[in-house]
RNA sequence: GCCGGGGUGGCGGAAUGGCAGACGCAGGCGACUUAAAAUCGCCCGUGGAAACACGUGUGGGUUCGAAUCCCGCCCCCGGCACCA
C-alpha cells in the first residue's frame, strides 16, 4: 500500500469505499435477530433519460443518514431500492425510435443505479425491485385479481378524460384544469368501457386511519379535502303531472323551507321526461352546448347559465310548486346530479336566482327574526329556523335531524353521506403497462386474427388463472396509440384471441396506469424473491409498517391515496398485519435552480449530480444538500456555498492527520465533545440535518485549534459524520487506527452532565435592555445574581430605585427602575 | 374565493417567551509566498468618532421581557376550486 495520503482526495476515496461495501455486504438487511427494526423507504424513482437531478439525492440522502445512524443505534435497518420502471416517457421514446421500452428502461435504470451508488447510498442492492419484471407483474396482476374477487375492480361505460394526444384516458387526479398533468395537453370528456376500482368502498376508512400516522398535517387535510366527506340528507321532490321523483342530496335540510327552485344536471335523464314541449327546444340546445363544453372551459366561466324546463316540483315539506330548471352548475357526477336550490342560503343559488328572477325567501337568521330588507348576499352560516312553519325558532343542527326524521317516516326521504371522491378509473390504452389479467368470451363464425367477424361479450369478464400469471405484453412493431378506444394492444390480434375448448376468447386489451406498481413495491421489498405470494406474512408482521417514508409533496393524493388504499384491501385479505402502510412520512423541499427559478431543461439551470460529485465529492454532495437549509422548506441550488461543506470535510481530514493518542481532552473540549454528540443524536431523530452539521462545524473548528488533538475526540467525531459523509467517515477511521467498517460501530454516546457548564454568563437586563453580564456558578441563586450585579451594571442604576427584579436561573436577570 | 406553509444581514439560514443573526457563502483586512492559488488568522445588520440609538413584512395588543404568543392588514409559495 502507497504511503499516508496528506491531503483529502474524494476521488480516491469514494470509490474505495464504495467497493468494500459491495465486497462486504456491509448493507445487506439482518434477518432473524432479536433486535429492534426500522424500515426506511424513499419513493423510488421513475428511471428518466435524463438521469438524476440533483432533487433525488436530497430525499435519499436524508433517509440514508437516518438509516446509517440507526444501524449504529443498534437497529436492524431495511433500506431498499428499486425502479417504478412502467410509463408514458419510455413508450413516447419507443414511438419515435422503435426502440423496445423494455431496452430504453434497461438503459436508464444502469444509469440511475450507477448515479446512486456514486452518492453512495446504503441500499440493500440484493432487494432491487424494477415493476416491469414478469415476476414482479405477476403479484401486481395478482392483487387486481384480488380487487376484481371482491368485487372493487368493475367495468362501466364511463365518461372519462380522454386525452387524444397521448390516446389514452387519465384519471381525474391527473387531469389539471382541463390539460394532462404529463405533457399538458387538452382532455375532452367522452364516454368509454374502462376498468374501475371502487376506491369510494373504502371511503371512510382511508379517512377514519389517517388519525393513526404520523405524516404532514398538509398532507392529512389534503387527502380528507379529496376524500371529500359530507353528510346530509337525501329528499325526495314528486314533479307534478309526472310519475316521477327527483332525489336530490342536500347537507342543508334546514333549509327546505327555502327552496324556491330546483335544478338538475344537463345529463339528468329526468330532463327528456319533464321538460314541456314549448321548452323543449330551448332545452335541447343547452344540454347540447353543456355536453360540448370541455372541463375547461366549464372552469373558466363560472357565470350561472341554464334554462327552464317547464316541470314543476312538490316541496315535500310544505307542498310548495317550485319551477325545474336545468344548470351545468350542478355536476352529473356529484350527489344525485341534481339540488334543491335556497337562494337565501347558498351562494349558487342566490347567484342564479338574481339573473333569473326566482324568489328568495330568508328561512335561516342569526337573530331568531327575518331581517327587515331582502337579502343582498346569501347568509350560509348557520343559525335559528324563521319562516319554516312548525321548526320556526329551531337551531340548524337540531333542525335537520328532526326534518330528516319528519322524512323518513313520511317515506320522502333518509339520511346520506356523500363523498368528493370518485371511483378510480383504472384502464389505460397504452402498451407500457401491466396487462389486465381479464379476459372475455368472443362470438365468431370464423377465425377472428384472421379477419373474421366478431362480437367480444365485455359483460361477462373472465379472471386469468393465478397459474398462468404474469400474463405478459406481447411483442409490438408499433407502438403508436391509434384512436382505437381498446388501446395499443388491441393490435397484437394473435396474443388477443385464443381458443380454449372451441370458443373463441379475447383478452383485455387495456393497461394498468403506472399508479399500479408503486401501490404495493414497499411490501415486495421485505421479501423480493418469494415465489410462493408476494410477500410472506412473517416477514409482513416483522418488517411493516414503513417506520419512515419520505418522498415528494407531489405525491400527497395520488400515490399515497392509492397505495393506502391497495393497503387496506391486502389488509382485508390478510396479507399484510397493519391498518397502514406508512406510519411516519416527510417530503423533502423541492430545490430550485442558482436564480431561485425552478429547475427546468428550458430556464437552463439544471444541476448534474455527476458534475457536482467530479468537482467536489460525493460526501460534499451529500452534505451540502443537508446543510442548505430545513428538509422540508424549498430552497435554491447555489454551487459556491458548496466549497463551504467541502473545506469542512478537508478539515475533518487534516485534523484526523494530528491525532494524538497520548492527549486527553480538557473540560472545555470533553464538553464540546458531549454536546455535540447530544445535537447531532437529537437532530438526526428530528431529521434537522442543518443544525446537526453546523454542530460538527463547531467541533471541527475547535479542534484545528489544539496544539495537540485527542484521537479519542476524532474517534467519536468521524462517528458523528459518518452518517453525513459516509467515504470520509471510514476513511478517518481507518487513519484512527481501527478496522472497517465504521457501520459496525456503536452510536458515540453523551452524558448530560458533561455537557453542562460550571460557569454561566447570564445578561444583566435594566428595563429589558441588556446593560452588563455576569458570570456566575451554574445554579446561582437570586440573592447572588443580584449581588454580582452591582459593580457590573455601573452607572445605569445611579440615582434610580430598583422597584422589581425578575431572575430567571441560568438565564437572565432583569432589572425595573 | 377557500385550505395549508412562509416573510430574519448582500445570500442560504440559526434562535419557538430570556444576549437576534449560530453555522456557512459572498465581501474586506492581514499572515504565509518571488507571485498567485490553496491554507491560516481577524472583521463583517444599519446609523454613529463614541456613548448610544434603531432593527426579524406591516399596524396594534399581551408581557418585566416578543422573531417567537394574540388580533388586523400586506406580500410570496403550494394545494383545491361551482362537490349542493
Amino acid at each position: 500500500m502507497a504511503g499516508a495520503m496528506t491531503r483529502y482526495d474524494p476521488a480516491t476515496i469514494e470509490p474505495k469505499w464504495q467497493a468494500y461495501w459491495d465486497e462486504d455486504d456491509t448493507f445487506r438487511t439482518p434477518e432473524g435477530t432479536d433486535r429492534p427494526k426500522t424500515y426506511i423507504l424513499d419513493m423510488f424513482p421513475y428511471p428518466s433519460g435524463s438521469g438524476l437531478h440533483v432533487g433525488h439525492p436530497e430525499g435519499y440522502t436524508a433517509t440514508d443518514i437516518v438509516a446509517r445512524y440507526r444501524r449504529a443505534a443498534g437497529f436492524d435497518v431495511l433500506h431498499p431500492m428499486g425502479w417504478d420502471a412502467f410509463g408514458l416517457p419510455a413508450e413516447q421514446h419507443a414511438i419515435v425510435t422503435g426502440t423496445h421500452p423494455r431496452d430504453t428502461t434497461a438503459r436508464n435504470i444502469s444509469t440511475f443505479k450507477r448515479q446512486l451508488k456514486m452518492l453512495g447510498f446504503s441500499y440493500d442492492w440484493a432487494r432491487e425491485i424494477d415493476t416491469t419484471s414478469p415476476e414482479y407483474v405477476k403479484w401486481t396482476q395478482w392483487i387486481f385479481l384480488k380487487l376484481f374477487k371482491r368485487g372493487l375492480a368493475y367495468q362501466s361505460e364511463v365518461a372519462v378524460n380522454w386525452c387524444a394526444e397521448l390516446g389514452t384516458v387519465l384519471a381525474n387526479e391527473e387531469v389539471i384544469n382541463g390539460l394532462s398533468e404529463r405533457g399538458g395537453h387538452p382532455v375532452e370528456r367522452m364516454p368509454l368501457r374502462q376498468w374501475v376500482l371502487k376506491i369510494t368502498a373504502y371511503a371512510d376508512r382511508l379517512l377514519e386511519d389517517l388519525g393513526e400516522v404520523e405524516w404532514p398535517n398538509s398532507t392529512r387535510i389534503m387527502q380528507q379535502e379529496w376524500i371529500g366527506r359530507s353528510e346530509g340528507a337525501e329528499v325526495n321532490f314528486d314533479v307534478v303531472g309526472h310519475d316521477a321523483v327527483i332525489e336530490v342530496f342536500t347537507t342543508r335540510p334546514d333549509t327546505l323551507f327555502g327552496a324556491t327552485f330546483m335544478v338538475l344536471a344537463p345529463e339528468h335523464p329526468l330532463v327528456q321526461v319533464l321538460t314541456t314541449d314549448e321548452r323543449r327546444d330551448e332545452v335541447a340546445a343547452y344540454v347540447e352546448q353543456a355536453k360540448n363544453k370541455s372541463e375547461r372551459d366549464r372552469q373558466a366561466n363560472k357565470d350561472k347559465t341554464g334554462v327552464f324546463t317547464g316541470g314543476l316540483a312538490i316541496n315535500p315539506v310544505n307542498g310548495a310548486e317550485v319551477p325545474i330548471y336545468i344548470a351545468d352548475y350542478v355536476l352529473w357526477g356529484y350527489g344525485t346530479g341534481a339540488i334543491m336550490a335556497v337562494p337565501a342560503h347558498d351562494e349558487r343559488d342566490f347567484e342564479f336566482a338574481t339573473t333569473h328572477g326566482i324568489p328568495i325567501i330568508e328561512v335561516v337568521s342569526q337573530t331568531g327574526a327575518p331581517a327587515d330588507a331582502p337579502l343582498k348576499v346569501a347568509m350560509t352560516e348557520q343559525g335559528i329556523a324563521v319562516n319554516s312553519s312548525k321548526y320556526d325558532g329551531l337551531r340548524t343542527a337540531e333542525f335537520k335531524s328532526r326534518v330528516t326524521a319528519d322524512l323518513e317516516a313520511a317515506g320522502k326521504g333518509i339520511s346520506r353521506v356523500e363523498y368528493k371522491l370518485r371511483d378510480w378509473v383504472f384502464s389505460r390504452q397504452r402498451y407500457w403497462g401491466e396487462p389486465i389479467p381479464i379476459y372475455f368470451p368472443v362470438d365468431t363464425e370464423g377465425d377472428p386474427r384472421a379477419g373474421a367477424d366478431y362480437t367480444i361479450r365485455y359483460s361477462e369478464p373472465i379472471a386469468v388463472e393465478e397459474s398462468e400469471l404474469p400474463l405478459r405484453l406481447p411483442e409490438l412493431d408499433d407502438y403508436k396509440p391509434g384512436t382505437d378506444p381498446a388501446g395499443v394492444l388491441a393490435r397484437a390480434e394473435d396474443w388477443r384471441f385464443f381458443q380454449k375448448d372451441g370458443q373463441w376468447f379475447a383478452r383485455e386489451t387495456n393497461t394498468m396506469p403506472q399508479w399500479a406498481g408503486s401501490c404495493w413495491y414497499y411490501l415486495r421489498f421485505i421479501d423480493p424473491d418469494n415465489t410462493r405470494a408476494l410477500c410472506s406474512p412473517d416477514l409482513a408482521a416483522q418488517w411493516l409498517p414503513v417506520d419512515l417514508y419520505v418522498g415528494g409533496a407531489e405525491h400527497a393524493v395520488l400515490h399515497l391515496l392509492y397505495a393506502r388504499f391497495w393497503h387496506k384491501v391486502l389488509y382485508d385479505e390478510g396479507a399484510v398485519p397493519t391498518k397502514e402502510p406508512f406510519k411516519k412520512l416527510v417530503h423533502q423541499g423541492m430545490i430550485l435552480g442558482e436564480g431561485g427559478q425552478k429547475m427546468s431543461k428550458s430556464r437552463g439551470n439544471v444541476v448534474n449530480p455527476d458534475d457536482i460529485v467530479a468537482e467536489f465529492g460525493a460526501d460534499s454532495m451529500r452534505i451540502y444538500e443537508m446543510f442548505m437549509g430545513p428538509l422540508e422548506a424549498t430552497k435554491p441550488w447555489n454551487t459556491s456555498s458548496i466549497s463551504g461543506v467541502r473545506r469542512f470535510l478537508d478539515r475533518v481530514f487534516a485534523v484526523t492527520l494530528r491525532a494524538d493518542a497520548s492527549a486527553s481532552p480538557d473540560d472545555a473540549l470533553r464538553r464540546l465533545q458531549h454536546q455535540t454528540t447530544r445535537k447531532v443524536t437529537e437532530d438526526i431523530e428530528a431529521m434537522r440535518f442543518n443544525t446537526a452539521i453546523s454542530a460538527m462545524m463547531v467541533l471541527t473548528n475547535d479542534l484545528m485549534k489544539l496544539e495537540q488533538v485527542p484521537t479519542e475526540v476524532l474517534g467519536v467525531l468521524a462517528k458523528l459524520v459518518h452518517p453525513f459523509a459516509p467515504h470520509l467517515g471510514e476513511e478517518v477511521w481507518e487513519m484512527l487506527g481501527h478496522a472497517p467498517s465504521i457501520q459496525a460501530e456503536p452510536w458515540p454516546t453523551y452524558d448530560r452532565a458533561l455537557c453542562e457548564q460550571d460557569e454561566v454568563e447570564v445578561p444583566v437586563q435594566i428595563n429589558g435592555k441588556v446593560r452588563a453580564r455576569i458570570t456566575l456558578a451554574k445554579n446561582a441563586t437570586e440573592a447572588q445574581a443580584v449581588a454580582a450585579d452591582h459593580e457590573a451594571v455601573g452607572t445605569h442604576l445611579d440615582g434610580k430605585t430598583i422597584r422589581k427584579t425578575i431572575w430567571v436561573p441560568n438565564k437572565i436577570l432583569n432589572l425595573i427602575v
